[in-house]
DNA sequence: GTTGTTGCAAAAGGTTTGCATGTAT
DNA sequence: ATACATGCAAACCTTTTGCAACAAC
């Protein structure tokens, strides 16, 4: 069983963003790149920043940002705005659509998955003759770790 | 037939809290209450304070900003953060919780609600053995008018 | 050699806060 | 008379941009 490797994906559809898009391959980018892709967290771009810096003390705010907007572009990455005025990111690679269960309390965010609603917001959308090109379902409230303390 | 009057629902709503938090009345908060309350679009703060600044044109921003936090803690408004960094503001009078189709080509918001969905995603929450305490669905996409044009 | 990338600092954009003054109780 | 509300300006925080130096092709 071969396992499917994530950052290989992510390395092939970053660079044939690149290619079709006259642009040039960077280190520093590849190093953001892999660790984003290897943190399974939702991370800011603080964090990411904070993270990066350990390999590459001198990296600027400025490199992670426009990084991470070029992942958004290729597809790579999915910005996420649960609180006003911090963006998360997540990497999108073969994952399904999913929505998000976030605890007020330790800010854990759960994946969901459910094919019904899904399934049901196609028709109400038809409903009102709305064409949908995204969606996001998000849940606030208590997990369960939360709710033992 | 009487007409259900939802500014003065608003209003009993601020006073209780007023009175509660020891807080004293204001001519320009009722006057932003109005405002807010009269329109049926979800504002953005700088579109208010544009509204209200027909009434009171010396009126500074901060005193909207102000209202407004006030309000969300009343429970007579709700914040919306549609999109990265500018909240818009609903009224949340005798409206049953909604979900928004938001056109990403004329901005236009549509209040739509399914109890189905709801419903399933209290199922949801409790798989994961999740206290839900708000939610919010956002369907992002093209309107029967935008796609025409 | 040309052009994209980077770090830095400055700017931008939305929101909050400090402070002296005004206003409600 | 006390203490909250206000307008103004400055501060704040996240994100973006201009620019000269650097790196990839």
């Amino acid at each position: 069983m071969i396992e499917f490797n994530k950052l290989d994906k992510a390395k092939d559809l970053m660079a044939a963003y690149l290619v079709k898009n006259n642009l040039k391959t960077s280190q520093n980018r590849n190093i953001i790149l892999r660790t984003l892709i290897n943190s399974q967290e939702h991370l800011t771009s603080e964090e990411l920043y904070n993270l990066v810096k350990e390999e590459i003390p001198n990296i600027g705010m400025a490199t992670v940002y426009r990084a991470l907007r070029l992942f958004c572009d290729c597809g790579i990455a999915n910005e996420l705005n649960f609180q006003k005025s911090k963006s998360r990111y997540e990497p999108l690679l073969d994952i399904k659509h999913h929505d998000h269960l976030i605890c007020k309390y330790c800010s854990k965010v759960i994946e969901v998955c459910d094919e019904e609603i899904e399934r049901l917001q196609e028709v109400l959308t038809e409903k009102y003759d709305f064409i949908m090109e995204s969606h996001k379902l998000e849940i606030y409230g208590l997990c369960k770790e939360c709710q033992t303390n």
